[in-house]
DNA sequence: GGTAGAAAGTGGTAAATAGTGGTGTATATT
DNA sequence: AATATACACCACTATTTACCACTTTCTACC
């Protein structure tokens, strides 16, 4: 379970550090995915493997089948971490977070994400604000 | 599993590097056929196995496993690697997907791709927007 | 609350690997 | 037998990965 909200500086070569507390968790490595909003989204190997069976079993026909492996496993990129518990972020997914020198890590759950500073700043004030909607809406059912 | 996205030289002989996380999966060789959409389409040897038995056992007549058999065997190549973890194309492949002296080679789950770079570019973009959709659908049914 | 120890963040360096091109040998073909 | 083709092997350079080292921060214990 991944908790809190973590800054850190992403050096010339692409490393960026992984929370501590994380780390424990990815022992079978990271795999890294745009985010559906301008963010990376990267999952534990195990958690990974059910979303990638989740989606594929799914939908019907061979067609779409072959659309979404290409949609979902050509962005996606699966990752080691170093001795100092660091990862390196591919190109690509750093250009479309646009993520330059520095990133945040914010847990979500079952899943983390990395940030552009200022993006997660603007997303985070609109996830509050919709969170607090969805709490108030769960409250008042309970 | 096949990961991520790859651009590679293709030289005067045909040769294209294997991504070197991909060659663990292809000890016993790598089967090339042409693809659907206009690119080459790569399964490790286990795979293309399983997939041959699901194709010849579910079609019912003599005279469509005849065709059958013709369409897929006689148009798939086994290819070994070299030292260097390259694969030689075979020229029919190589004219059907239209690769000239780059290759863009692309993860898709159990297997992988091979595509001319402006013909991914088109198709990935086709991928992502359908794939969009499909989990859209996922995300609203649970 | 202060101090000591441990751990985390950050940067650099060296070794290994990957990408690319070429050479030689074996095989096949004319 | 000579030539052409294909395949395995060799070599170089650039990049990446793994490792090491230092500084700062956090934690725990006194």
């Amino acid at each position: 379970m991944f908790f809190g909200e973590f800054e850190y500086r992403v050096d010339e070569k692409g490393r960026v550090p992984i929370p501590p507390k994380f780390r424990s968790e990815l022992r079978e490595g990271v795999v890294l995915t745009p985010g559906v909003e301008k963010c990376i989204t990267a999952y534990p190997m195990p958690e990974w493997k059910k979303l990638a069976v989740a989606l594929t079993t799914g939908s019907v026909t061979r067609s779409k089948l072959r659309k979404l492996n290409r949609a979902i496993f050509a962005t996606a990129f699966h990752l080691g971490i170093d001795g100092q518990g660091r990862m390196v972020l591919p190109p690509k997914l750093r250009e479309y977070a646009e993520i330059g020198d520095e990133a945040v890590i914010t847990g979500a759950n079952n899943y983390f994400e990395l940030w552009n500073k200022t993006q997660w700043e603007a997303e985070g004030a609109i996830s509050q604000e919709q969170a607090g909607q969805i709490i108030e809406s769960l409250e008042t059912r309970e």
